[in-house]
DNA sequence: CTGATTGCAAACACTTTGCAGCAGA
DNA sequence: TCTGCTGCAAAGTGTTTGCAATCAG
């Protein structure tokens, strides 16, 4: 109980230095826990370490980010454990992959399940994330007259901010 | 004015077997041309027999598809030259690309810069085109509040479709 | 103790690129 | 003729996978 053995797996594999060093995360660790049980897994150090390093991060993030974040965060996780984390933390339902181009993915926590939705600027590269009720509103009803269910959703507006418009002044 | 070699430039380079046997396509064949004008670019027999092609495609479909319709079609392009021309095509305001997931992208025949939306079955596969009015509507007043201005969009909605929600029911 | 997990490196799949030869304008 | 285009194959990239060693429960 004094140690936080109890919450975080022993995190001594092969590699001595990796270590979380204090109670990772709140109830989203609880949620994965409760995944990972009912998937017959297990909750590893690498696991844990994996999913702090996540909920970190604020909005997109890219897997190849992540696996650097957790070298900078002193941790140690393989890039083929890091991809395969995301993937059961998709399952698990606290992330979400969003595709914007045909390079990589992005990854987002959700946790609730609830969507943002993006506004892309193609000149600089910003990405401004709102959120709309109206939209979601709308989505709703475009699903009832299409008998569809509708699980999530992703919104992507391409265009240019404000700032981007002044740097594309040439174009 | 009696062959189509006025549209189309002569077929014959390496292989002799491709060859485009009508006028390959409509107006958007002058808009490619222009384009290719304006950038100094040819309007080469493989251009257009990829045009032609891809004109032939109802809704999204995948460059690998593409090179496969080519090859039925008796038409010769190499996958190197079907992925310039589609990048062209994109350019040119003919072609839209999509992403659904990391494996590959999609595209899709807008011409108008129309851009359609899309209901995707996760559990069936389907896809259903949607176009919204009330969904532009919304996206130029959500891009207003943000000094955003719009140039292109991409809708998804995840879900269940009539005949996943059967296929699904496992879950 | 035993099945699940990890790390490594090789495998993958889609896409891009370098280059020498060919061809549209 | 002079650029620009094509095909080929090699290179790139993000992601996945096979396997032996290792660990969580």
């Amino acid at each position: 109980m004094t140690t936080d053995s109890n919450i975080i797996p022993s995190l001594h594999r092969r590699t001595p230095p990796a270590r979380l060093q204090h109670t990772p995360f709140e109830p989203v660790c609880a949620i994965f826990r409760q995944y990972l049980r009912g998937q017959k897994q297990k909750f590893t150090p690498e696991r844990a370490m994996i999913l702090d390093a996540v909920l970190r991060k604020q909005g997109l993030f890219e897997a190849e980010i992540l696996v650097d974040d957790l070298k900078k965060l002193g941790y140690r996780a393989s890039r083929a454990t890091v991809y395969r984390t995301l993937n059961h933390l998709q399952d698990a339902g606290i992330l979400k992959q969003v595709f914007f181009d045909n390079k990589q993915s992005y990854f987002e926590v959700i946790v609730g399940g609830q969507s943002n939705d993006y506004l892309i600027c193609i000149a600089s590269g910003k990405v401004i994330e709102f959120s709309s009720q109206r939209l979601k509103k709308l989505r709703d009803e475009i699903c009832a007259e299409h008998g569809f269910e509708p699980i999530g959703h992703q919104f992507h507006i391409y265009g240019l901010c404000a700032e981007g418009r002044c740097k594309n002044d040439k174009k």
